[in-house]
DNA sequence: GCTATTTATCGATATATTTGAATACATGAA
DNA sequence: TTCATGTATTCAAATATATCGATAAATAGC
């Protein structure tokens, strides 16, 4: 996979509200849309437009139910994708040129 | 500390340009800015621009000789700091409601 | 059907970011 | 000092993002 999901998703929690929002969401387990709002001073629209970017990306996971929508952590993305973070972005010394090639499964494509 | 600084990492990350400037920097070790520069399809003030963002940030180490400035990654910073970025937003589950105290410190403030 | 509730979308405005041309700054060499 | 090189800053324009009021859409209850 290229690093475009990545960039995706660094790019939804790189705001101070959608990074906060993640972790009340996170905190609560499930919440519904309306009772994340209230945790914010800003209008509906806005709360509803910053959980739409945060679900694009994969961060947060929609539930629906009735007219309610609730909402909570992709676990899994977020300690997979975000987890490899330092690995995509700087992978550990390549060093001169591997001092072995520790056998490279096949040779890519 | 705060997610002050977390933050401003995964602002200054969260560019397709910047990601990239990261990677090439992290794979060649220490570069000057020309040389980075002659990688990307930008200005030189550009350039210099995403630079100055990924060093405030602390992501990039700018190392001063004459008059070249040679960059290279802040490796601590991105294990460090970056790869704590899972528990920082969603620390491991909390359960319902913790199913034994198992001692919190003194309880909060 | 109508009404209330919850969330999403549209449209406009305010703010922030990206970009590059021109220019300044810093330093080494002649 | 003057010139050449490499980097930073200033300024302005283009683009993108954040915000909210108004309104739409979906649905439950009547």
């Amino acid at each position: 996979m290229t690093d475009g999901a990545l960039l995706k998703a660094l790019k939804a929690l790189a705001h101070p509200t959608r990074f906060r929002m993640v972790q009340e969401i996170a905190a609560a387990g499930e919440l519904s849309c309306g009772q994340l709002g209230e945790r914010f001073p800003l209008a509906q629209p806005t709360i509803s437009h910053h959980l739409k970017l945060l679900s694009d990306s994969g961060v947060l996971l929609l539930r629906r139910e009735a007219q309610h929508a609730f909402i909570s952590v992709n676990r899994p993305l977020i300690e997979g994708l975000l987890g490899s973070l330092p690995d995509r972005l700087a992978p550990a010394v390549p060093r001169s040129r591997a001092r072995k090639p520790v056998r490279k499964a096949a040779g890519r494509k």
